[in-house]
DNA sequence: CGGAATCCCTGAGGATACTG
DNA sequence: CAGTATCCTCAGGGATTCCG
């Protein structure tokens, strides 16, 4: 199963300066916190599921039709994971049929203000990056 | 990503109009901006790269010795990237034996500050994040 | 409707070996 | 020293199916 995260367990992990540091993510000692939500970050799924109940909470199979792209097995897995981690809420409805309404919580919406500042940040140096990238492809290429 | 009502989403900078609309992922005339960050983050190895470097320029093998763990591909992998995102500046020193020193450019020590800010929020709750997991687990382990 | 279980395939990434 | 190329593994994630 990958549900499970083996190193997940609860770790005396590293205090204080984490900036200054750097990020020890060497699992001797257990794993990095701040892994975690760099991770989260990583997974676009989870980056679309935050960003869409920011605007609302959301059913399952209306998120799953408005994301598009997502399969339900990630989707559920996704919105485990953000359940867990306590960013998103999960409340269950016993009507016929049963409805699952998801919501992010305040923790939830903090992170989501993070990306929109990455993506505010990404967003103004766009231009910066493909430049770059065109020209290293072009050194790159042209060798004759 | 249809038919949602615009005034549902709620944002008050720029980039949220970017998140919302730009994270297709379908590479039609090419990848979103965003995302491409976004995925710089979740890769571990950019992440422990960038912030060593935050610390002052560094060779090939010394920046392999540091970081420590990771295997000469993906540093080799992961400074191209960087190198070409023009995040980090790569310099060839003629010399016997030919030294190459990286650095990051201005536009990656702006990068790096991000991640420091995500690393403090990260820092910041975990506590909550931990207490959440603690919280579902046992609910999930104990059901009766 | 909401979700768990199963199957299978792709590719990220470690280990190793070889060049300049 | 600073890489590149090759092989191999194994976990992420899509498609499908079944259950409450």
């Amino acid at each position: 199963m990958d549900g499970r995260t083996p190193e997940a367990v609860v770790e005396p992990v590293i205090a204080g300066d984490v900036v200054a540091a750097g990020y020890r993510l060497d699992a001797e000692d257990g794993v990095c916190p701040v892994r975690d939500v760099l991770d989260r970050l990583g997974d676009a799924w989870s980056v679309l599921v935050i960003r869409h109940l920011d605007g609302g909470p959301a059913r399952f199979n209306a998120l799953r039709r408005a994301i598009d792209g997502i399969s339900q097995r990630m989707l559920a897995q996704t919105l485990r994971k953000l359940e867990r981690d306590g960013l998103a809420s999960r409340t269950v409805f016993p009507t016929t049929p049963p409805q699952v309404e998801y919501a992010l919580t305040d923790l939830g919406r903090s992170f989501s203000a993070h990306l929109a500042q990455l993506a505010q940040w990404a967003f103004l140096h766009q231009p910066a990056i493909r430049a770059s990238r065109r020209a290293y492809d072009a050194a790159s290429g042209d060798d004759d």
